[in-house]
DNA sequence: GCCATAGTACGACCGCCGTCGAACCGCGGC
DNA sequence: GCCGCGGTTCGACGGCGGTCGTACTATGGC
């Protein structure tokens, strides 16, 4: 079939059911904002396994759950790995400029993997 | 003296001293958005005592250091009372687009008291 | 069928932050 | 001098969130 049974599809929040406070509290954690801003300086899209964290994999997830349950990312399944896109678009018509500014005042004091 | 011994002076960090995590930890908290919403809608300087919070007197006290040791706010001594006022300005020279986004999401939502 | 790989779920631990009340301080009236 | 009002300080408490390891599931290759 062209829908496989265990398709393992990820829920994601329409923006608009998504609240302020959850979007800065998704933002506060400097281990959300490194992914965050590791995703923003990718060209592609990335699997869960290639970002820079100083925190366990059990971890990561955890943190992967919150960004997407406050609308910041998007995550999608293909084949045994899980995609993940910064939903910039999304952000920037319900809460106009504030992803963008964090995500510069981030990388202003060296917010990407500082190597 | 021109300057009263117990000048009662407060402490402002230099904004460059800030980070972005200090930042968004002070604007994380509803209680103190709440309060940068209201001293944002005013147009005079606002005393302690005229903000609108569901927390009581020693827990504002507690906000408004937050607020000031992160540089969202400025504090001078009038008298017996105690005025705030926004570091908009400074604020949006350290971090562009930061404050105004949240503000701007803030108010959005029914940021002020909502009566 | 079987294994390796990618990620998840669950439970436990722990530290931090927001909260409060009570005691205190300092200034300005009177 | 004394009081009262505006704010602060201090200590205690409680809950929540970040962290981890371990056990688990799902997919794809062989």
């Amino acid at each position: 079939m062209a829908r496989p049974r265990t398709a393992r599809t990820v829920e994601h929040p329409d923006l608009s059911e998504v609240s302020l406070q959850q979007v800065l509290e998704a933002l506060v954690d400097p281990v959300r904002r490194l992914v965050v801003a590791q995703l923003a300086a990718a060209d592609e899209d990335m699997s869960c396994g290639t970002f820079e964290a100083p925190v366990s994999v059990s971890t990561l997830t955890h943190h992967f759950n919150v960004l997407r349950e406050a609308g910041v990312i998007r995550q999608y399944y293909v084949g045994t790995t899980k995609l993940n896109a910064l939903r910039a678009d999304d952000m920037e018509q319900r809460f106009p400029g504030l992803l963008g500014a964090v995500l510069a005042a981030s990388a202003a004091e060296g917010g990407a993997v500082p190597a």
